[in-house]
DNA sequence: TTAAAAGTTTAGACAAAACTAAATAATCTT
DNA sequence: AAGATTATTTAGTTTTGTCTAAACTTTTAA
């Protein structure tokens, strides 16, 4: 697997986590930043390897091989993202783009020993969880800040949207994972809410509660 | 700097390390292992980015831009061994490949974070010298075991040859830097060199003598 | 001091991964 | 259900880094 092929499987996997559709070839080339032709192209060489079933007009999905491959970068892209945030300090707004290249070297051995070295986290910095050696992932439940329900209570378990803009934002506001947040008014002209937390209230938009996920704290007290 | 080029330079610093002339086309393509017309090619086109200066059949020297990369790349190479021999307890054998890899990730801030995660290191595990955040570099003194002399004592220091079967050989027969070394005898019929650690004694053969660098202990006793 | 050998460069091809422009298929509209 | 729109694929180029084979320098040695 090249460069190239390993981010097409991984931009596939992302997609079809998305929408359980088959992932066209223009989603494909807007998610890969590139033209829908070289879509076409690259995708014919992945069915060739049998990493992806492809019926041309009819979009691609991975195949097991695919998937497997797919899921070992994602493994690696987050197990590095929790070392360069844990161990070397980098803000959690940082660590995507250097996690995009550590994420292509190839050792087993290293992915695994850096795994025992940050502790077998479960999630990466964002939330998202981190499949084990043998491509296990173990799904979070999370409710988005948008859904959640007035008057109760949550922690913010991770982020829909990565990108730096939003987590310099939640960082501005002093949210992060692990914060517990309460949900005073929920606002329906404009769909903004009116949340709680460390003494702390602030109304967020729309936008920024679709993209903060949560879970419901049990409230046995 | 692609990849590609990045070990170019690479190739070239090492080579000219070696032997103070101009590196040959061929020297090059021994090192990289291709062919001389690729070497024509790529030296070509670090000549056009001014990484290299090159006159035809003359051979090449790096340029001081590509004397800096060179170094850049040395230090990430080093400092990922010694990352991965400490703290991901890879035995020294096994860092090298790996290093390979990891030496062409870019981030300034990854490499200075990394180096400060480390503690500074000033050398890698086959003893060689870590380039600073400038490129600095503090050359270690150091002795060939096969010039070494009766009856004197050193420390071993580094290796010249870190193929994996000769740091192989040398776990086997438990040397590694720090080891403290004495030259019991030097047999002149084939070089081989009698030696004693550890309350050890071992014979060792003028391959081995020549690629372990050993340093003089003080013997102020 | 030339002829042979060794070393180096040029010319022409190829594979990977991208692009543009043109052609073709699928879907939407009315 | 036909035409218009949108989505997708094909055809033909480009760039990077490699290769082989042929041509050309430089060095060696008689």
């Amino acid at each position: 697997m090249t460069l190239a092929e390993e981010n097409y499987l991984k931009a596939i996997y992302h997609l079809e986590n998305q929408s359980s559709n088959d992932v066209s070839t223009n989603a494909l080339a807007e998610e890969m930043q590139t033209k829908a032709s070289s879509v076409t192209d690259m995708i014919k060489k992945l069915a060739e390897k049998n990493m992806v079933s492809y019926i041309p007009y009819q979009g691609v999905t991975l195949s097991k091989a695919g998937r497997a491959h797919a899921v070992k970068v994602v493994r690696k892209h987050r197990l590095w993202e929790v070392f360069l945030l844990e161990k070397l300090n980098f803000s959690w707004d940082e660590v995507h783009d250097v996690a995009e290249q550590l994420e292509h070297i190839k050792s087993e051995k290293l992915t695994d020993k850096l795994d025992e070295f940050l502790g077998f986290p479960k999630v990466d910095p964002h939330g998202d969880p981190i499949p084990d050696q043998h491509g296990n992932i173990e799904q979070i439940d999370k409710t988005s800040l948008s859904d959640a329900q007035e008057g109760l209570t949550y922690v913010c378990v991770g982020v829909h949207d990565s990108s730096s803009d939003f987590l310099k934002y939640l960082d501005a506001n002093h949210i992060s994972l692990g914060t517990t947040i309460q949900i005073i008014h929920k606002e329906p002209f404009d769909n903004s809410v009116k949340i709680k937390f460390n003494a702390i209230e602030l109304v967020v938009s729309e936008n920024v509660a679709k993209n903060l996920f949560l879970q419901e704290v049990s409230h046995n007290s």
